[in-house]
DNA sequence: GTTCGCTTCAATCAATCGTTTAACGACAGG
DNA sequence: CCTGTCGTTAAACGATTGATTGAAGCGAAC
């Protein structure tokens, strides 16, 4: 069934057997109890395989993160540009919106095991350890810079300060939406259907756009 | 300096010990990376003290989660109480979303240890073990049910399925403020500031309420 | 003052963890 | 054909984990 390979081919396949299955661990077990055993046992690897191919296994992590996240946030980089580019510097808040919350949650449903990635990520941020949250913001940052930058000059109404928080409340929205959404199916007793992709994105997209509309409370207006 | 105390007394404060520092390093390492060797010698007492009292350190992550949640959401009912009555049965959105949001925020700055407890509750909800899951929604399902029964009296425009996606986003923005509130001072370069609470929840209120106000994007009119 | 029951203590258990080591086979270049 | 590199393998390392034990401590009741 497998094809023959020869040499490098077949390293490159475990590693990404390994990465394949620790994120499929990680999500179902958590980053501490998807123990290294485990992860390579799902791969059919070594137990030092991991440590041969990725160091440690906090560098595995970092693999298994970057795999996904670096494509997705050039997504969305892409996806602003285009906005910027089509309506002339000057894009509605929805259609920023749209960029930034559109990747992820269509990746999570397109790819193989986007559902464990979401909630690995989701994990990942509420991960106490600083170096995780260090290179999760490393990840994001240019992300952050460019879109709430863009969420400024669209919303010229807002003070600088409550564009960063509206932004924060989207994040918190998307990220919650993207790894907990089959909370939604239970809470309304099935009424939601979270797997409806593309009707989840709309209804986040007008959520989000119509927070950000809001006139700004303090009658301060900040440059 | 520790005023003396006789018998059940002298238990129930290496019981609340033992939450106290168990919450603190639950928030601080993780509930795995939290041993129970780390958790007693913070809290002054001996190893045992937790299988004693508990009966295993899963037990203690109930009681930790129970003793704050459980006056949280009582004081959550009692407001929306307050805002049925004073509003003779019709209140605003605003005011549902502000008796929803305000406890939580206000608990972590007000309480020792919340912003400890914030990052652990939000923690606990991307955990997965089912088992967790199950606890922490049983501990939120009256609140779920009486708040989003009050939105959809009160947004009469949107379509049920609607209203369950909305106060999910709430949901969303909400715990994302309260857990990791503080990405956004590190996002803005300093200019928001988390540790104004009460600018913090009018914040979160008026972009919630924008969002819910929102109409409908689809025109299937749910019954 | 003795006994009883609840609490604390040090010591130890088996299990599991991430990591390291050394031997093995396949392959490539000289 | 020899040699060195690379990927893999089994085995073992020391450390740490949650849990358990039996004895000691101690205030209250009789």
């Amino acid at each position: 069934m497998v094809a023959v390979t020869h040499g490098r081919d077949k390293a490159e396949q475990t590693r990404e057997g390994l990465i394949r299955a620790a994120e499929k661990l990680f999500a179902e077990l958590g980053i501490d109890r998807a123990s290294l055993r485990a992860i390579t046992k799902e791969a059919s690897a070594n137990l030092a395989s991991v440590n041969y191919h990725f160091g440690s296994k906090d560098d595995l992590v970092r693999a298994v993160l970057a795999r996904r996240l670096e494509p997705l946030n050039q997504e969305r980089l892409v996806l602003l540009e285009e906005c910027l580019r089509e309506s002339r510097e000057s894009p509605s808040p929805e259609m920023i919106v749209r960029a930034f919350v559109a990747p992820v949650l269509r990746m999570i449903q397109r790819e193989r095991g986007g559902h464990s990635f979401a909630r690995f990520v989701g994990r990942a941020f509420a991960e106490p350890d600083p170096a995780m949250r260090g290179l999760l913001l490393d990840q994001f940052r240019e992300v952050i810079e460019r879109f709430s930058e863009a969420l400024a000059r669209a919303l010229p109404h807002l003070p600088k300060e409550e564009v960063y928080w509206r932004f924060h409340f989207m994040v918190g929205s998307m990220i919650h939406t993207a790894a907990l959404g089959f909370l939604v199916r239970d809470m309304s007793g099935g009424i939601c259907n979270p797997a409806d992709v593309d009707g989840v994105i709309d209804r986040l997209v007008r959520f989000v756009t119509g927070g950000l509309r809001e006139p700004a409370a303090s009658p301060d207006w900040g440059q």
